[in-house]
DNA sequence: ATCCTCCCCTAC
DNA sequence: TAAGGTAGGGGAGGAT
């Protein structure tokens, strides 16, 4: 009855709901969960244990009735051949969380405001569907202060419910040829033959990840051409400098972001509008805020959020069209000057990179930092912020004190363990909503009760690197290296909205196209692939039409790959390998709400673009740092981001 | 032990 | 109108 898969999913269900997983048997186990008795365990001394040994069953109709059923009807019997399914074990499901997941539709990707920006996927046993949306708590339609509340917004989105019976702004999928074919015109996958293209000109986040491996890329060619020409006997380049002598023998990072850039740029063309609450927002009522001013943060508002629910917020909000051209050229002019201060960059975003100062002095720093802020403001009319510290980690943290259009300092080392505890666990990087769950499960809320834990106390709970991260990270340590020369491990192209088809064939001829997007990718940078990975998304079973305008709803996602003898780049190539993973899959046409194709274990042909990164990247560098002042980061391609 | 696959999570 | 893309770190569990 229970695959390996669902064996997961239950695991997953029984963390999400409030209960402590182990792999071992020990005395805290209150439950043993499984199908059927290994028979290691039943030679053991656990002949009569103190757990219940129960189906996952159990855990399922517990959650369905948000509270904890008795377990009899679900006993497991003794005696079994089987010897090989795993376990899994609850120490205390004493309270099940609310039903936490409902909203798994409701969260756009990437943003970190939403109660909960849970993976659909968990919502299928629950057998809950999307449409009740609780906003959780908050009630305060009130401005709220720019400190976060500490846990919702007044603006939760509330996407529109749908009413299950039709919504006319919404056709229906299943019909393939409808006669009265409804507004989606063009809009689909299926019914757009040039969807791709059409659609990651106006995605947001298809241009923060093309500008990021752009930028990305056109630095390190700009590096790897000033340093093999600047440092002609030595060929190599690094990654970092030295640790300066006179400071502490400790690196300086440098981190520098500029202030709610999409809609600091957009307010450009709107002068009039600046100082008042304003986002980026494609226009509508069901579009997502990209960026939120400062003024509009003061009501709650952040980036990510539902634009309907900002303007309830704040209803004179300004709500701006984007701008991708203008933020590609404000973000050239910012890694322009940054590259003119140093040359050991490592880009984060496309308003974003952290810089290396270590052959600086602590002052000397801090004095180069504030004429990057000047410049910067100069160059772009817009503000920037910046954190400086002795590592990555640091670094950001100070930026967050910094914002907006200021600079901080992280305290020296012996004040660093108190400094750290004015955050909030969810600031520290790589910490966002699960494991703020996951920690706040075991009672651990506050940075300073992670800092009473020990290093093997969070192994257990998180796992040993996680673990161990988070561990140093609340002591401000960090030993991560900045790289400036990056090259991509994988290249893939992902689709999730509008998705809709009614038949395989348009399927097959889709993919082909996303093959040939995948390849122009992967062959403009001059390398092939080993593996390729299809993702799919499929409609949940019991899920209904998705709740935000043809988004992918509710879905259960799929990734199979294969490993190739012969690199890849073809398109052709591409989509027959995909298709033949795809028919597999055995997906009902209706039901695919999305379709990626990952190309990974790639090898960068050694005369393109890769080479000289690839080898130098490798070896450290012993030599002196030259001081660059004024070299100019030429951004000679004036390719766009996409296609 | 270490590698591989299939996720999950995070970040912008 | 709305435009939920992507890369990389990491974990679980099975194969070797
Ligand atoms: N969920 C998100 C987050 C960010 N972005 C885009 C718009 C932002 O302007 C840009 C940069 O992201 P930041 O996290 O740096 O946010 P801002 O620059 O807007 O604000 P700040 O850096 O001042 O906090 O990325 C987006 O589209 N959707
Ligand atoms: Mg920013
Ligand atoms: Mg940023």
């Amino acid at each position: 009855m229970y695959s390996r898969l669902d064996h997961r999913e239950v695991s997953r269900l029984l963390f999400k709901y409030g209960a402590s997983v182990i792999q071992r048997l020990d005395s805290s186990v209150t439950h043993l969960i499984t199908t059927d008795l290994p028979i290691h365990l039943k030679r053991k001394q656990d002949i009569t244990p103190k757990y219940s040994i129960v189906s996952p069953l159990w855990v399922l109709q517990c959650i369905q009735s948000h509270k904890l059923l008795p377990t009899f009807p679900f006993k497991i019997p003794w005696p079994s051949p089987s010897a090989n399914q795993s376990i899994e074990k609850m120490i205390s499901p004493s309270k099940l969380r609310g039903s936490s997941n409902q909203c798994a539709d409701s969260s756009p990707p990437g943003t970190s405001l939403f109660p909960r920006p849970t993976s659909p996927y968990k919502l299928k046993s629950v057998g809950t569907e999307t449409e009740k949306i609780t906003p959780p708590v908050t009630t305060s339609p009130i401005p709220q202060l720019l400190k976060q509340p500490p846990q919702e917004s007044p603006l939760l989105k509330q996407p529109p419910k749908e009413s299950p019976i039709v919504n006319p702004a919404v056709p229906s999928p299943l019909k393939p040829l409808p006669t009265k074919k409804p507004n989606t015109r063009m809009l689909t996958s299926s019914e757009n033959p040039n969807f791709i293209q059409d659609y990651f000109e106006k995605s947001r986040l298809h241009h923060l990840s093309a500008w990021k491996a752009q930028f990305q890329e056109q630095l390190r060619e700009y590096l790897t051409n000033n340093l093999s020409h600047k440092l002609s006997s030595i060929k190599t380049a690094r990654n970092e400098s030295p640790p300066h002598p006179h400071n502490n023998n400790q690196r300086l990072i440098c981190h520098v972001d500029m202030d709610a850039f999409f809609v600091t740029v957009s307010l450009l063309a709107f002068p009039e509008k600046r100082g008042l609450p304003a986002v980026v927002s494609h226009s509508g009522d069901n579009s997502t805020v990209a960026s939120a001013n400062y003024e509009a943060r003061k009501y709650g508002i952040k980036n990510g959020c539902w634009l309907k629910s900002a303007i309830k917020a704040c209803p004179d909000l300004q709500v701006l069209p984007y701008n991708f051209d203008e933020y590609e050229r404000v973000s050239k002019k910012l890694f322009s000057v940054l590259a003119s201060y140093s040359d050991t960059i490592q880009v984060l975003s496309c308003d974003e990179a952290i810089l290396d100062l270590s052959q600086y002095t602590h002052h000397q720093a801090q004095h180069i930092a504030t004429e990057i802020k000047a410049i910067i403001y100069k160059e772009t009319s817009c503000h920037c912020s910046i954190g400086i510290g002795k590592n990555i980690l640091t670094a950001r943290l100070a930026l967050r004190l910094a914002k907006p259009n200021g600079m901080a300092v992280v305290p020296p080392d012996e004040e660093l363990i108190d400094w750290i505890q004015q955050f909030d666990i969810k600031d520290l990087p790589n910490v966002g909503y699960s494991l703020v769950q996951r920690l706040s499960s075991f009672n651990i809320l506050s940075i300073a009760d992670i800092q009473s834990k020990d290093q093997e106390q969070l192994c257990s709970i998180l796992g040993a690197k996680t673990g161990r991260t988070l561990y140093y990270s609340v002591r401000g340590e960090d030993h991560k290296a900045l790289c400036s020369f990056q090259l991509r491990k994988s290249i893939g192209v992902d689709l999730t909205y509008a998705i809709r088809f009614s038949d395989n064939p348009s399927i097959f001829e889709f993919i082909h196209k996303i093959s040939e997007e995948v390849h122009r990718r992967i062959a403009s940078v001059g390398a092939r692939s080993k593996k390729l990975t299809l993702m799919v998304k499929k409609r949940a079973e019991e899920a209904g039409e998705a709740v935000k305008y043809l988004g992918h709803g509710v879905c259960d996602t799929y990734t199979r790959s294969i490993t190739l003898q012969n690199e890849i780049y073809l398109p052709e190539d591409i989509s027959s390998h995909a298709i033949q993973i795809y028919k597999k899959l055995n997906i009902k046409a209706t039901d695919l709400r999305g379709i990626g194709i990952h190309l990974s274990r790639l090898v960068y042909d050694s005369q393109a673009k890769g080479q000289t990164t690839l080898q130098n990247w490798l070896r450290p560098l012993g030599a002196k740092n030259t001081l660059i002042q004024s070299t100019p980061f030429e951004i000679n391609l004036q390719s766009p981001p996409k296609l």
